[in-house]
DNA sequence: ATGAAAGCGCTAACAT
DNA sequence: ATGTTAGCGCTTTCAT
């Protein structure tokens, strides 16, 4: 008996031959029950815990399992509440498949020691999720290997189907709000909008090398309405970052924004917090708005903000991913952001 | 040119054997950098994206997978700050592997079209999350298959490494707080008891059969102090159910308890909305205290709670994963929770 | 209903 | 440094 029995030393301790006891174990094909009864026998006599997947998988070309790439390490993500709404989504839209998901990240390290990277992970499609600068390359290694993908954001120019939201629509929508409030000197604080993440201002310079999508549309829609509107880059969704960077906006009396669009809600939190911070108050000296709809912990305001559908986002590339699998051809889809009124924002004082 | 190249024709192209063109691809072994070209170039020209991960990992007998497997759906674990906060430490943990990490559920049902399923993905270790009551047909399923498996709480009587907390004497701690500040009429509002997440007091029946170890022993340190403390099963870690659990425990004004032992920070924070609901105050009424540590979204206190290291854990269960396929012996490993006093308890009027 | 044979694509011994 | 050989463990025709 060795010490990890195949199915072959279940057949012969079973007394028949290799194929049989595959159908018993696997359904699929005509067995007698006396046989089939065998096998199981003879299996849990020797300890076998069923067909090794490796081999399963090689043989029947698919692994059972559904990657999702994400653009940072893993535990960045899980720090970002829209990309956990929206890894929710995705496993609720490719559950009918009963498939694994496979947390891979596209960190842009080339970590050749790494079994499974983005290039050789045992994958029957993908999900990418964010704007990874990278997607072009990610999306050419799979389309290589015949791995069927969708992307949620970020593909604009790539041959890929994209499930996507109105960043550029619905940033216009925040903006032409404050607008309307009477805000004229708006600043914007932006998610990073390089693969190395430069924080700073924005200058055109750097904004036609950008290649954050998200970051890009959402300038675009906020420069629709201020064409002049300073930007300035942060290193990360998070509140330190927002902070950060409101703070060098905000710190000089002379011109300072009235109102300050964030490009997540996190940034907005820190922006609120910079504000606090010199003694401006939110909404009476300085507007805020943000981006997302999440709740931010800790955050004592309803912040207005643009309401992303990041579960339904998820969900809809799930189902993609399954009528992909199914030989089917998904269409493209794109969700709607809603402007949420909450109470950072109100017209500029004087 | 097949549609889908493989090694054997990039070899062929080539002009060299199929060993050394594997030779090539991963660099264990000799080759002229010449060859080493030349093969790559041939990759290059037939569109070749590297090996098959599913042949490589069937012929290497690794899959350079991770399992961690959740005791509930994806989805609801994802909704669990204290789960994301360990998946986190995990991926930390297991850094140095290089690996994926594959979500993998035991819900339970016994979904045999379910592709990768706890009985066949194809994983190289796994760490169990939570308390599952299949916990030990899920053990012995991973043994059989000569799977690594780490535990994170709820293994109490398996044999399996396990990295755990103090759940038990943390609560005590709590409970004791609670005594010297005058409590004694004390309620609790317990995580779920069993398998089908059975709502209502837990009667000594209910209690003998509890599965949820985590439960149990939360139910245990409690009682050390206030023995005769009646409590109430709850079927989720939600603010709802801990507003529902918590609306019956303090309807009547005979005998209210003067301070509810919650045994999670999301129960509590339904504790205190309901009783707010109720015209109580948090403390002046009621006191509640909870346990994880977590901030809970939305909640305008300071819950006092017993905080667990929930990143610490799952980092530990990562690196005991990586010196499990080492070949060396980790140490079972267990975390002590810290009695955070905040806002939400004090004396009991009168 | 069962068995024999042929690989899935790759890598690791072992030769040369 | 390169080639030859032999499978990893399974599933699937195709016979019978």
């Amino acid at each position: 008996m060795p010490s990890h029995p195949t199915l072959a030393d279940v057949a012969e301790k079973a007394g028949v031959s290799a194929s049989t006891a595959s159908i018993a174990f696997s359904g699929s094909g005509p067995v007698s029950d006396a046989t089939k009864e065998r096998v199981l026998a003879a299996a849990a006599a020797l300890g076998y815990a069923g067909p090794d997947p490796r081999a399963r998988s090689l043989r029947r070309g698919r692994s059972g399992i559904v990657g999702v790439v994400l653009e940072e390490r893993v535990r960045a993500a899980f720090l970002d509440p829209v990309k956990i709404r929206t890894l929710d989504g995705i496993a609720e839209g490719i559950a009918p498949l009963g498939a694994g998901l496979l947390l891979l990240t596209d960190t842009g390290d080339v970590d050749g020691d790494a079994p499974v990277s983005i290039e050789s992970a045992p994958v029957d499609a993908v999900v990418l999720i964010g704007c990874s600068p990278r997607l072009a390359d990610s999306v050419a290694t799979f389309r290589r290997r015949g791995i069927p993908a969708v992307a949620i954001e970020g593909a604009a120019d790539e041959d890929i189907l994209e499930i996507a939201i109105d960043n550029r629509a619905a940033t216009r929508r925040g903006a032409e709000y404050l607008q309307k409030l009477g805000h004229s000197r708006v600043a914007i604080v932006a998610l990073p909008i390089d693969p190395v993440r430069t924080r700073g201002p924005i200058t055109p310079e750097v904004e036609s090398r950008a290649t954050n999508v998200t970051t890009r549309d959402r300038l675009l829609g906020a420069r629709e309405i201020f064409p002049d509107a300073p930007a300035v880059a942060t290193a990360a969704s998070s509140v330190e970052e927002g902070r950060a960077a409101a703070a060098g906006l905000l710190a000089d009396p002379t011109g300072r924004p009235t109102a300050i669009i964030a490009q997540s809600d996190l940034l907005a939190a820190g922006v609120i917090r910079a504000a606090e911070e010199l003694g401006l108050r939110v909404p009476d000296d300085v507007s805020v708005l943000g981006f997302d709809g999440i709740r931010v912990d800790g955050l004592q305001h309803d912040l207005t903000t643009l309401d992303q559908p990041s579960a339904a986002k998820g969900r809809a590339a799930g189902e993609a991913i399954v009528r992909l699998l199914a030989g089917e051809e998904p269409e493209p889809a794109a969700f709607t952001c809603t402007l949420h009124i909450g109470d950072t924002t109100a017209p500029p004082r004087g």
